[in-house]
DNA sequence: GTTGACACGGTGGCTTAGCCACCGTACATT
DNA sequence: AATGTACGGTGGCTAAGCCACCGTGTCAAC
């Protein structure tokens, strides 16, 4: 591992050791001591302990002094992937998704709203794909979502592929890197049209959310407004500094006993 | 720093650093240096760069080669304190935050649901302080929250302490250190009680978030189902490693224009 | 046979010394 | 005035080494 590259080394050696750790670890495991890492990676140790402090404290791994780095999670639990995608979310969960493409179409920067553009960070002559999609999983209508995507960090997007998941879309047809996605989260009450796409009564709860999602850590590549069944979807997330910093996670709900209705109907 | 504390030097450098992050520097300003910190708190640079990575991976800082390293956001914007506490959270979104405890006693471990008592990691002898309190940003309810806490932590907790800032009873009083909390946020429906308390019509959108807060990174001290406004409150993260893990922050809406009601009214 | 003291090897924690690529700036050159 | 260049400071990284800690296995004592 030269340092020609234009990164530093340990943020390689990160994305190196995070892929690693998704693919051949899982909790509990033993990580490698630092000394291979340093070893194989052809690294020196200081590096090497870095890249892993860094994997610390995103709450991937810990450190047991005498002993070793341990891994903490299911690391699919963790992974951008299981994060930013339905599909892998489903999966995840045990359910199978699918997608209904309700509009998919072209637009230009300037027809779209202000808070949009500017969000993106676009001219007005930049190029958007926008698009509308129902999620389900296991036919169930889980998610109502309208997303804007720029189109020039993705020119070759197709119809079909909106029909899938956008997520392995961008990855591995367009060669980009997911870095994450700011996301605020709302309760609403879903208005007749969109219980209908959720097949839902009106005015059934709903979280919204809006999210503006980047590729390599601060280049914008979508905007987002979503809609989730309340009954179906819930965010976990962790607050706090040390030895975690673990995003919100949003999850499909497992059981589909009517806990909240009951809470509700207890009026 | 000697290195004859029980914890790393690195780690203590860490909270160090951080609580002089949050006192004395504010967003865009320029850090300390490696080699400053390194002859300041007698410590090698590795160890230096160590703790100071250890802040960027938690979004507090950023490095910026041949120049320095810099703080990348209002520390308390991020700071467990306005993470937790809803008294500070208030203060940041400019308003004044009061509490109407509506009830507050002691209870058993064993005559509390079984799912409290198990994320509390208690035996069924222990106590537990139960209260239920409305809190209010400038005399307009957002949050009607239940709430337990486990005694043995904080056995000189008051009834008037519960009318204030639990955050700063713990801190101050008790002299515990609040690690974060893990949160699970739903969308529901207000029912006519619960809608009655936060003063909005019964089956208004609200949030339910139920936690677990903990001490020192682990132990459990509150579990807590809490019941958010919807058009009042709403939920800030960042999903995705690098740069940022930055955890989800609720926080109070500025604007008190109703553009919830005007979706839903939209319909 | 069981127990316990102790040495050994491996791990993360930490230091020291030093070189490199990068950045801004101040100064000299054109 | 515009351009180029040298310099000092910064984070990135390597190298070699010592320490405290941990588990384990050996071996002596009981």
């Amino acid at each position: 591992m030269a340092h020609i590259e234009r990164n530093p080394v340990y943020q390689q050696l990160n994305n190196l050791l995070r892929s690693s750790l998704a693919e051949d670890y899982s909790r509990g495991d033993r990580f490698m001591t630092e000394r291979e890492i340093s070893e194989k990676y052809r690294v020196s140790r200081a590096t090497a302990n870095k890249a892993l402090a860094s994997l610390v404290s995103e709450g991937l791994i810990e450190f047991r002094r005498g002993i070793g780095t341990f891994v903490r999670r299911d690391v699919i639990d963790y992974d951008v992937r299981s994060l930013v995608s339905f599909t892998e979310k489903a999966k995840a969960a045990g359910k199978k998704p699918t997608t209904e493409l309700v509009t998919f179409g072209e637009i230009s920067a300037s027809e779209v709203e202000s808070a949009v553009s500017e969000k993106l960070q676009l001219p007005d002559d930049a190029l958007l794909w926008e698009m509308e999609r129902i999620r389900l999983a296991d036919r169930v209508p889980v998610i109502y979502e309208h997303r804007y995507v720029v189109k020039s960090l993705c020119p070759r997007l197709t119809r079909a592929q909106a029909c899938g998941s956008l997520y392995r879309a961008w990855t591995d047809l367009h060669g980009l890197h997911i870095a994450g996605a700011d996301e605020v989260i709302r309760a609403v009450l879903l208005n007749t049209a969109e219980a209908r796409h959720l097949q839902v009564p009106a005015r059934s709860p709903g979280l919204e959310v809006t999210a503006v999602g980047n590729v390599d850590e601060q280049q914008p590549l979508w905007w987002e407004r979503t809609l989730y069944r309340g009954d179906q979807y819930e965010f976990h997330t962790r607050l706090g500094p040390i030895q975690s910093a673990t995003p919100a996670r949003g999850v499909l709900r497992l059981s589909n006993e009517a806990d909240i209705q009951a809470r509700s109907a207890s009026e």
